[in-house]
DNA sequence: CTGATATCATTTGAAGTATAATCATTCCGG
DNA sequence: CCGGAATGATTATACTTCAAATGATATCAG
């Protein structure tokens, strides 16, 4: 599998689990491989649904998010799409400039702005199907429903992982971690 | 979870998710809330690498495709690192731009372009670890080989289903002993 | 040989994404 | 009440990513 031109490197650098000779290092590698190209399928599927739609994907999950609170701040609405603050201003320009979306500056208080749907937004919020991407979508229909389970527990793992490090701590600290790892190839066993 | 504010909004509005009959329900979203998540992290995590390492994780997986090669083309490093071509020429200006890759246009074929990298793109990709990024490479720390295992499979099988694999079939082997050349630090041009 | 077609690399244009800096406003301690 | 800290939104900058259009070269049919 495509994974392996780089497992082999990872291999020598001595990385993470040194258990298996030659075998077992690089699920990591393969994971972040096949994340690439989920990445990208997701991606490409993104600009189908624009095609389709007049929305992206990322567009898509902000209206909804937005239609469903009736009224947020920016803030509210990134952490509830998991986007930062900045990412999603140029998300909610193109909503806006689509006329999906409305901007008030709150009165009470005037840092804020209230993002709201307009009904044409909360109409193609509601006529617009999901923003699982076309490809996904097949992939899924291809699994039963124990398997669609699994993978979803699998991938809200990894993101429990991965979230609840980065809060505890402070990000210099865990960088020299790692760099500290990749001299001693400490066996990686949780 | 977090999934939830837009799996309501599925049952409410009826909505019957690509996928199928509309109990297969909220596992596709459910998905693809992980995978944007994920996304999301790698990202970030991509930038702190390129603060420790002057090379971000999309350059590094090039600039590796490329050394492991000796000299390659675009449309061949792009397969493999499943990128299109147009992304593609980015990274490689960046990478030029930065000294560790060389462009000569091919003299049998005239439309080509042979990409190599210069020693000290060489000398990068040997020091520089894996393009895992930290949140990921911390998340994976946790897990044990076998649950490493599942992720994977879980993750690629994904991919599989996606199709993401059908248009790169192309040669993923004669890779081994890569290390062994870069040790050598063989010039040798083929 | 010539014109049509295919291929390779690149450019263009647009979107998503982040951090850091900035501007305005609010809040709070003295 | 005032001045600095905190907060909300935005801008600036940079990178990744794609499709579509372009330019240069190769290949092939006739």
């Amino acid at each position: 599998m495509d994974a392996d031109f780089l497992a082999e490197k990872e291999d020598e650098m001595g990385h993470s689990d040194a258990a298996g000779p030659g075998q077992s290092g690089h699920h990591d590698l393969r994971i972040l491989n096949a994340i690439r190209q989920i990445i990208r399928a997701v991606d490409i599927d993104s600009r189908k649904l624009a095609a389709d739609h007049q929305i992206t994907g990322p567009q898509l999950m902000c209206l909804l998010a937005i239609v469903e609170q009736d009224s947020t701040t920016a803030i509210e609405a990134a952490k509830r799409v998991h986007l930062s603050p900045s990412t999603l201003v140029g998300v909610l320009d193109r909503l806006e400039s689509k006329g999906l979306i409305r901007r008030q500056r709150s009165t009470e208080d005037r840092r804020e702005i209230r993002v709201s749907a307009t009904s044409k937004g909360k109409a193609l919020a509601v006529r617009t199907p999901f923003p699982l991407q076309y490809t996904l979508a097949r992939a899924m229909e291809q699994l039963s429903l124990d398997e669609q389970d699994s993978t979803a527990q699998c991938l809200e793992r990894l993101v429990d992982l991965m979230g609840a490090r980065e809060m505890d701590q402070g990000p210099m600290l865990e960088i020299i971690g790692l760099h500290a790892r990749q001299r001693e190839a400490k066996p990686s066993v949780r």
